[in-house]
RNA sequence: GCGCCCGUAGCUCAGGUGGAUAGAGCAACUGCCUUCUAAGCAGUGGGCCAGGGGUUCGAGUCCCUUCGGGCGCACCA
């Protein structure tokens, strides 16, 4: 039997609904049930298993076409079934017509060959098929240091990306830097003032009303001081400027590579928006937009008619819209300044076109915090606007972290700089928490973060719980060694024995590991991995407290054995996807 | 004001396209270490799924509404 790609859970599923569409034909045939069309119906897990493995309500909506009560529907179905060749051992009629499956042994037994064998593979499937995927998150300004809100974009992102991967996709991850515009202006002006503060004193320069307030540039300013001294002190101010930047902005972007590296991201890609500009792509998509007939000017600017590009994907309308704009449209969008500098969106949607269509990528995927909500639907519009479609660019938006420290929430401040830095953060949590943690909660869920928590290395924490099953499982493995016990190959060994009620928990939950990725790939939710783990985790507990592998009989030993790799090799992965390390020992 | 997200145990949260008796982890209480790691296991208590209407065989899930949180509505990004 072949492993790779192998997803039991839809097997088994498809294997019922093929049952089921089988049987009814049957039944139509020798006339026990009236010709109709087949009803769409579900193949589902039950809430409670004593409803069998798999359940259907084929027979309760099918009862208007067959014009007959759901429990005889489901009498005859059952009765027209034949479970030879499939994972299923029988069928059963239950409750208002709900036709019930049981899975054969056999099926868990599949799922250990299948865990074994596969060994790092296995939880892999081909649902992608190749298709590219481009997926873009953190994108942290360089100006300053990144932020908690970064910290849970990078570790939903990352996880993301790696679901995806697992599911079959071709990921590319990607960091946006935001290297031109406006805030490297704002950046500048900052720098600048701070680095004349140096040698004229604090009250002798004033600092930029918008400017940014952080240590971090007084630190940058300092040392660029300490290198140059104070000659750029009376250089033109557009001079010094450039020097600064030109100074700064690498060093930043550096740190955030290093911060990245050191939470376990690493990105295949770091696309520079200056880059963009340079290049004439920015200008490029302008002209085409406008010759789109997408663009007007009014006031010296060049205005994107947002219309119904952004109506289309669910954009607010304007309700004070100004001359030239859609009355009942949303509002229009700057792409060009008066002064002739592009804004950040005419620069996005170069962006994004040179990732669809200069790059090639089937999908793009963005990670964007919520306060950026507002942006999704002329984004998504804009796709459409130059020719490219707005179902091609996803975002997933994260809503923003809460922090608690000694039951206290601690507010974060960007204009004093006093926010908790994502190096902060690093420093004092481990990064094995930090990931589990940001990976508990849906995107769209706030997430408080609880220091005291993420810090402790006790079992309050469930990264630890999760990882000393791991280290169990090796311990386990371990003390056969030393006995001496060879271990068979998975396939070798008579797995029919595993019949303890804390076996086949364990078996059916390892089995769900393919379908688990594949459905936070499609949902584009990679928290369910954490909450797969740990029940996996759970589950493993309980079989660890009955089921002992030394001391038995040698048949018994071995599959126990085998079930344990099987365990080790579904936590170890699942734990490779979150990045969070799967240790020995404990 | 307009729009988006959210409201489930004391706390933090799960509950794929509506399904059978609403779950888990913390916290509280009670048990279990001469045997592969007790960072574990077993058990007890705890709920008008924010309130109110509707849709149907069936609603935590879908629709409307009220209340209560969060976030957006720039020639910022």
């Amino acid at each position: 039997m072949e492993f790779k790609n192998f997803n039991p859970v839809a097997r088994a599923k498809d294997a019922a609904q093929e049952l089921i569409l089988t049987a009814m034909g049957r039944a139509v045939a020798d006339g026990t049930l009236p010709e109709a069309a087949a009803p769409a119906f579900n193949i589902e897990i039950p809430g409670d298993l004593k409803n069998g493995d798999l359940a259907s309500n084929a027979a309760m909506v099918g009862a208007r076409a067959f014009r007959l009560p759901p429990r005889k529907i489901a009498e005859i179905l059952v009765e027209h079934a034949d479970c030879a060749g499939t994972p299923f051992d029988h069928l059963e009629v239950a409750g208002p017509g709900f036709i019930n499956f049981f899975l054969s042994h056999r099926y868990f037994e599949e799922v250990v060959l299948a865990a074994n064998l596969a060994a790092d593979d296995w939880g892999r499937t081909d649902l992608g098929a190749g298709k590219r995927i481009n997926v873009e998150f953190v994108s942290a300004n360089p100006t300053g240091p990144m932020h908690l809100g970064n910290a849970r974009g990078g570790a939903l992102g990352d996880c993301l990306a790696s679901v995806l991967d697992w599911a079959g996709y071709d990921v590319t991850r990607e960091f946006y830097v935001n290297d031109a515009g406006n805030q490297i202006e704002k950046f500048g002006d900052s720098l600048s003032a701070r680095y004349l503060q140096i040698f004229k004193g604090e009250d002798a320069v004033p600092f930029p009303e918008k400017g940014y307030q952080g240590e971090d540039i007084k630190q940058r300013a300092r040392e660029f001081a300490q290198l140059h001294g104070d000659a750029f002190v009376d250089k033109p101010e557009a001079e010094r400027k450039q020097a600064l930047v030109d100074y700064a902005l690498p060093l930043n972007i550096q740190a955030m590579k290093d911060a990245m590296e050191k939470y376990r991201i690493h990105y295949d890609v770091w696309f520079l928006e200056s880059e963009l500009h340079k290049s004439g792509a920015v200008q490029a998509v302008l002209d085409k937009l406008s010759a789109l007939g997408a663009t007007y000017e009014k006031d010296g600017a060049i205005w994107y008619r947002a219309g119904e590009y952004s109506l289309k994907w669910g954009a607010n309308k304007n309700p004070k819209a100004g001359e030239g704009e859609a009355q009942d449209g949303p509002k229009d969008e700057v792409l060009v300044r008066a002064n002739g500098i592009p804004t950040y969106f005419a620069a996005d949607i170069a962006y994004h076109y040179n990732k669809l269509v200069t790059r090639g990528f089937d999908q793009a995927i963005d990670v964007w915090g919520a306060d950026h909500a507002g942006h999704v639907a002329r984004m998504k519009g804009s796709m459409d606007a130059v020719g490219l479609s707005g179902n091609q660019l996803d975002i997933v938006l994260m809503q923003l972290v809460k922090l608690v420290r000694d039951g206290q929430e601690v507010r974060m401040s960007k204009r004093t700089g006093k926010a908790i830095s994502l190096v902060d953060l690093l420093d004092e949590v481990p990064i094995d928490s930090a990931r589990f943690f940001f990976n508990q909660r849906e995107p769209g869920a706030q997430v408080l973060f609880d220091l005291d928590l993420a810090v402790k290395q006790d079992s309050d924490n469930p990264v630890y719980y999760v990882q000393y099953a791991h280290a169990r499982i090796c311990s386990i493995l371990r003390a056969m060694a030393e006995e001496g016990v060879q271990l068979l190959s998975a396939d070798q060994i008579d797995l029919s024995v595993l019949t303890d009620e804390n076996e086949i928990e364990l078996m059916r939950q390892i089995g769900y590991f393919p379908e688990e990725i594949a459905t936070a790939a499609r949902n584009y939710d990679p928290a369910r991995i954490t909450r797969y783990v740990t029940n996996v985790a759970t589950l493993f507990h309980k079989f660890y407290t009955t089921c002992r592998c030394k001391g038995v009989d040698c048949d018994l030993q071995q599959a126990r054995l085998a079930l344990c790799v099987a365990a080790k090799n579904t936590i170890a992965s699942a734990l490779a996807i979150l990045k969070v390390t799967a240790p020995d020992r404990m």
